[in-house]
DNA sequence: AGCACGCCGACT
DNA sequence: GTCGGCGTGCTC
């Protein structure tokens, strides 16, 4: 027999396989977990192909193959292709599928208990209490002795006088079968016809891809539940992705309501333990449903046949850092390879879906209204120019007014900036310095709460100084601009007998805080909400009827060429916020420019005309949907050689027709952590491989001596 | 991920 | 002189 030859991937800064020989009693097939030596050790490795044997070189030998399910020829492509597109090196994409190694080894056990048939003759009263109270069993015996209002040790003595009997259980408990018709909702006729044309999209157990395109409050999780349902009929997996700030209990208990189960979760932050558990049984099939922020896209799915991406606009599903990807474009990706459904559900989609729906490409499924009694809100513009704040106040008459007038109906307001603390600037009146990062160019915010300056790029903070640092002028610093804080601090002496809280990720840190607060203002003991972007999504408040937006201008100045866009969407999310379930409801948005095209749109709440223009603007620069876009980040802690080393890499771009390089500038944040920035900007046509042409480019170069080079394919954010 | 290699500062 | 800090590059 010939000697075989396996392309062996690590989950390691590789950008390939290796090859290594392969012993001829090894019986091995691709996607086996196997060890192999890599560098000085052995390491574990995924076989990603196969093939004969070549004489030309000595390989290394494959030491052993691992027994456990081998990673399926899906996903193995779906990491190579994550890769390629993203020009990321692909030991890195498995990294991130195999994350912690930890996750393979067996789930340790710990002993239960249950009462033994043939108790002990010799009964005290501890131990009647245990045998009386200390159920239900199987129970760990801390639990047994918690219950019976015992000590630990009379239940260690009676394990050994063998009144009670050990059984192993594992750590990590499989999930619970989610039942298919558990909670099965009474749809609307709108939400019915929806949820047939996306059951019958995914009963065709193929690839394609649905717009779910309902406005906010329309049902649109009602309706996908039901595409959910049928994915998981016969023994499939589901994947629902939704943005990290909104996998909260809510989300997670309308699962349980709708399917009888708490689905299994994903996101970064939880505890090696339970990632260890749902990698697990997403691996052996085990976890039927999952809800995960955007890493739960590389979990090790055995047989998935639906992602829903909810929320698809959100710019929280692009990984800005590491291994960069979008997980909605990378959960098309994975579809097409595994042959099933997508939906992409959203209240405002983004323009590359919106686009893909209109030639075709998606089907597009419209849910026209809000069901019931609920009613769109209808959407102000205040011009600041016209009704001016007074200095250093936020909140101009028309929203006072309103906000008076909620209160006396007994109702509630909200107010949202996307501005965490009390002032984005601190400024020293004497001399004019302005309070910044020691190591990254960015203003320090004033938290009044902690009496801190902080830095929020990189969390770095400080105690405000007495004094100004540069000129030494004492207590002449001074707050410039709103935060949540000091719009707090105005409300609550504009309005002194009303309950104003402040929702945002400083305040409500916690889940269970989280939690309180939003409890709080369903019960309608807040009068007056204050909040970031964290208050954007999320909850129902049925006694909301206003919502205000301090500040509308907000990230539609800078040179990102979906300013308008998300501005559009918040705002559109935003002020979906008031009157969810009354006919009363409005929003106000204050704003400096109300001719601005996403504003005026939303005004006249007209969507479409605001697509259209924006559409056209798009079109007629080659810009995304219509254009491709790579950004190249290029860091150096010596800003001259970042400069160097930037305007070299632009003289070695191979050379290729219709192409656009933009660059080497400076971007808004020209220094991070004390490595300086530059930004090359390449634009080209939609049929160009461009994530080819950045790999070919990035080869021809290399980087050295503290110089950092990362191509962003599709950059979302222009800092 | 490890580990070697190499370049600068501090020290018996 | 040389010990060792860490920043960088390589692993079939």
């Amino acid at each position: 027999m010939d000697m075989q030859n396996a392309q062996i991937l690590f989950p390691v800064n590789v950008p390939g396989a290796f090859d290594y020989s392969v012993p001829c009693d090894f019986k091995i097939s691709i996607g086996n977990l196997v060890y192999a030596p890599i560098g000085k050790h052995i390491k574990l490795g995924v076989v990603v192909s196969l093939g004969k044997a070549d004489q030309s070189r000595k390989l290394k030998e494959v030491v052993s193959i691992k027994s456990v399910k081998p990673i399926t020829l899906e996903m193995i492509d779906f990491i190579f292709w994550t890769a390629r597109y993203n020009c990321v090196p692909a030991g890195l994409v498995l990294k991130m599928v195999l994350g912690n190694l930890k996750f393979l080894v067996t789930s340790p056990t710990v002993n239960y208990f249950t009462l033994s048939k043939n108790l002990p003759t010799k009964l005290t009263t501890a131990r009647l209490s245990l045998i009386n109270n200390g159920g239900p069993f199987p129970a760990r015996a801390s639990e047994i002795a918690k219950r019976a209002n015992i000590s630990l040790g009379v239940v260690r003595n009676f394990i050994r006088s063998g009144g009670l009997i050990s059984e192993a259980h594992q750590v990590d408990r499989p999930f619970d079968a989610p039942i298919v018709n558990y909670g099965k909702l009474n749809l609307t006729n709108d939400q019915s016809i929806a949820s047939e044309q996306l059951v019958s999209q995914v009963r065709k157990k193929a690839f394609n891809v649905s717009l779910l395109d309902g406005v906010t409050g329309s049902g649109k999780t009602e309706v996908y539940f039901e595409a959910v349902a049928e994915a998981i009929k016969e023994n499939g997996q589901a994947l629902i992705l939704v943005p990290e700030i909104s996998l909260t209990q809510a989300v997670i208990s309308r699962f349980k309501k709708r399917f009888g189960v708490f689905p299994a979760t994903w996101h970064s932050q939880m505890t090696v333990a339970a990632k260890r558990r749902v990698w697990r049984e997403v691996k052996n099939g085990q976890a039927k449903l999952v809800v995960g922020a955007r890493s739960a896209l590389y979990l090790p799915f055995e047989s998935l046949r639906l992602i829903v991406v909810d929320e698809e606009h959100d710019t929280s599903y692009k990984q800005e850092d590491g291994v960069t990807y979008n997980a909605r474009d990378m959960s098309v990706v994975r579809s097409k390879i595994s042959n099933h459904s997508v939906i992409l559900a959203s209240a405002t989609p983004s323009l590359e879906t919106l686009v893909n729906a209109r030639c075709g490409k998606y089907a597009h499924i419209i849910l026209p209204e809000r069901p019931g009694s609920a009613f769109l809100p209808k959407v102000e513009l205040v011009d600041l120019k016209k009704f001016p704040t007074r200095k250093g106040k936020f909140i101009s008459e028309p929203l006072i007014l309103a906000i008076k007038k909620v209160l006396q109906n007994n109702e509630q307001a909200m107010l949202y900036l996307n501005r965490r603390g009390y002032a984005p600037l601190i400024l020293c009146q004497s001399c004019g310095e302005k309070l910044k990062s020691p190591d990254t160019d960015s203003w320090l915010v004033e938290h009044r709460s902690t009496n801190r300056a902080v830095c929020h790029f990189t969390g770095f903070s400080m105690p405000i100084p007495k004094s100004c640092l540069k000129c030494c002028a004492e207590d002449s610093f001074t707050s410039i601009g709103p935060g949540v804080e000091r719009i707090f601090e105005e409300v609550s002496i504009l309005f002194p007998n009303a309950n104003v809280e402040i929702l945002s990720s400083d305040t409500s840190g916690k889940p269970k805080e989280l939690a309180s607060r939003m409890s709080r203002m369903e019960k309608g003991e807040i009068d007056i909400l204050i909040g970031t972007q964290m208050v954007v999504k999320g909850h129902n408040f049925p006694n909301l009827t206003f919502v205000g937006v301090i500040d509308g201008d907000l990230s539609l100045s800078g040179g990102d060429l979906r300013a308008g866009e998300r501005t559009f969407q918040t705002l559109v999310q935003v002020s979906g916020r008031a009157g969810r379930t009354k006919k009363s409801g409005h929003a106000l948005i204050q704003t400096h420019q109300p001719e601005h095209e996403a504003l005026a749109a939303l005004e006249l709440g007209d969507r479409d005309s605001f697509i259209e223009a924006e559409l056209n603007l798009r079109e007629a620069l080659l810009l995304p949907p219509f254009g491709k876009l790579a950004a190249v980040i290029i860091s150096g802690i010596d800003e001259k050689k970042t400069d160097i080393f930037a305007k070299k890499f632009i003289s070695v771009a191979p050379k290729v027709n219709d192409l656009t390089v933009l660059g080497p500038s400076e971007p808004l944040m020209g220094r991070i952590r004390g490595r300086y920035r530059r930004r090359i900007l390449v634009q080209s046509g939609l049929e160009f491989n461009l994530s080819k042409y950045m790999q070919i480019w990035k080869d021809r170069i290399k980087t050295h001596s503290n110089l950092k080079l990362q191509i962003d394919i599709d950059p979302q954010n222009f800092m």
